[in-house]
DNA sequence: ATAAAAATAATAATAATTATCATTTTTATA
DNA sequence: TATAAAAATGATAATTATTATTATTTTTAT
């Protein structure tokens, strides 16, 4: 038997797919990276753990871009970049709101503010190099 | 003849009706809302002029909430605020990022940003005293 | 070893959005 | 005003991402 695990076996793959990247994934890109590996691999199942990393926060979602949600398993907060050249998708660390500025949103506007995402659009470096 | 418009009479009614709210509405809304002004009205209309007034800079997409595109006559920078219970999406109108920090990605990230968009999650104001 | 619980594969279903194309409306101009 | 060209639309089909279903397999607990 193997070594204990917290996962079933495809469920670590996955897992272990969108932390070894820093592209911001989505499902068919995790499963396509995992084919070869599982061949029996569902693409159910990847959207399916997907969402569950997201409810169980080990992951979070990057939001809908381009009609694909997109994931990353940094759930550290920090922000992303979206290239509109070539759709790639990077991270920003920089914060943003302070304690004091989110308390604000809740005295001005009357709500409670639990997360945010931020995300900027524009032209990546690479495709800045390259036109 | 009737005075000159910009537009053909359904996609002014429907410019009208997405100016008409601060509710941020998705295509089926601004559908259901015209419909019964013009009992021929298409869908597929709705969809194709909402998206024409975001490629024309008349309106903004708020992004892909809970599965559908919300859209925003207000071209203003300001954010917005998703309330995780009843699915509102409200105002924020508040400058979170100055001149010098949008050039400071620039310069520390090599991007150049054109656009950004804000969306806070959490529970709105109705949402919190009916709680 | 084995029974119960959980996860998966395969597939069907769903839902939002986009594409197609014949018809209608609008625009430009004679 | 009439009319031809261009643009927009309705109806519908197609597409695409995602979710639901269910029988089977894997994992877990004992």
């Amino acid at each position: 038997m193997a070594v204990r695990e917290n996962y079933s076996r495809k469920r670590n793959a996955i897992y272990q797919a969108i932390c070894s990247t820093k592209s911001h994934p989505n499902a068919e890109w995790v499963y396509e990276q995992l084919k070869p590996q599982f061949r029996d691999l569902s693409l159910g199942t990847v959207y399916r753990n997907l969402k569950k990393f997201c409810e169980d926060g080990k992951a979070i979602s990057v939001g809908v871009i381009n009609g694909q949600e997109h994931f990353d398993a940094d759930t550290t907060p920090h922000s992303h970049f979206v290239c509109d050249r070539c759709q790639s998708i990077s991270d920003i660390y920089k914060p943003f709101f302070s304690e004091e500025l989110l308390k604000s949103l809740n005295e001005e506007y009357g709500v409670s503010v639990t997360s945010n995402e931020v995300l900027f659009h524009g032209v990546c470096k690479e495709c800045l190099e390259r036109e």
